[in-house]
DNA sequence: AAGACGAAAGTGGTTGA
DNA sequence: TCAACAACTTTCGTCTT
């Protein structure tokens, strides 16, 4: 996974430092100091134009998906019909008339191709809306069109909504690039609901032979933990058991999001920065219940007492 | 009163015949 | 295609802090 990191000149809330990295795959600020993951939210703000006065921005100022391009054509192709006649109801010269029927085979192809190029213009704007609603970076989008052009091609579209085979691509490529977003996450921005795009992603996956790791729960502790504001030394811990349980096998057929919920969980009590099941449930979106299967289950195997 | 606990029944997805 | 299955959820009553 390459780690796109740079500079930026705010400062850490928690330490005070300035050193702190920007980092692109999973659109996060944090701080080198202290760990602190500052903002998870790096929106695609506007346009990448700019606007040097108020006509251009007025023509310019369409941002997001063009939803005029699921209208059909936009009214805006020439039609040429099948009659031999002219404007005025004119037999057409069999001169012309030979270059009326060249017109129309060019203008059948040209729909189709028309149609195709609308499609992709489609779910690239949505792909764009989608990433940008849920902080991806850049490279994230181009694996999923990627992964888009590649299931267009293959005649894998037919049948399924561009919506739900957009979001099924993201996901795939989040999950390709292990990125920590989850199907709900995704599902919750997208106008398809999330059995539809996880029936979507099974299907391109399994027809394109993408290969994927199984979700590694460590992935998602960053994440969760600076939504409980949590500080790094639970992170550390948390990756620490969850390392252990990994290499025990106490991973494997369990969710990841409910495994990591209960390291964080332990971790926070263990560090005394107590958290509760239910504020950690809410951010790893399982219930309660999970979390305390999963955090009994660590607490069983890998010998962990926690006194309160 | 809030949090933690655990039992029991229900749900959606995977697997193997 | 269907049934068995494991993980997870929902719900709810009880105990603990």
């Amino acid at each position: 996974m390459a780690e796109e990191k740079t500079k930026s000149e705010q400062v850490c809330p928690e330490c005070g430092s300035t050193k702190i990295v920007r980092d692109f795959d999973r659109g996060e600020l944090i701080c080198v100091t202290c760990g602190l993951v500052i903002k998870d939210k790096m929106y695609d703000r506007g346009p990448e134009w700019r606007a040097f006065d108020s006509e251009q921005r007025d023509k310019r100022g369409r941002v997001g998906a063009p939803m005029t391009y699921t209208i059909h054509d936009k009214g805006l192709s020439t039609i040429i019909d099948w009659r031999n006649k002219d404007v005025h109801g004119r037999d057409i010269s069999p001169t012309s008339r030979a270059q009326i029927y060249r017109l129309r085979k060019w203008q059948r192809r040209i729909r189709v191709s028309d149609a195709a190029e609308r499609n992709l213009a489609f779910a690239m704007a949505e792909l764009d809306r989608l990433s940008s609603h849920l902080s991806l970076p850049r490279s994230i989008r181009e694996a999923a069109a990627m992964i888009y052009r590649r299931a267009v091609e293959e005649n894998l579209i037919r049948g399924r909504s561009i919506e739900s085979v957009t979001a099924a691509c993201l996901y795939a490529a989040c999950r390709q690039r292990g990125v920590p977003r989850t199907l709900e996450e995704i599902a919750e921005h997208a106008r398809v609901d999330k059995k539809e795009i996880g029936r979507s992603y099974r299907f391109i996956v399994k027809e394109l032979n993408i290969r994927i790791n199984p979700t590694n729960p460590i992935d998602y502790i960053p994440r969760f933990a600076s939504e409980l504001g949590l500080s790094s030394t639970v992170q550390q811990r948390a990756i620490e058991i969850l390392e252990q349980a990994i290499h025990m096998g106490l991973t494997s057929g369990r969710g990841p999001m409910g495994v990591a919920a209960a390291a964080l969980y332990i971790a926070s009590i263990e560090k005394g920065e107590r958290r509760t099941q239910r504020d950690v449930s809410e951010v790893a979106k399982v219930t309660e219940v999970t979390v305390r299967n999963r955090y009994k289950e660590l607490q069983e195997k890998l010998d962990i007492s926690i006194d309160v």
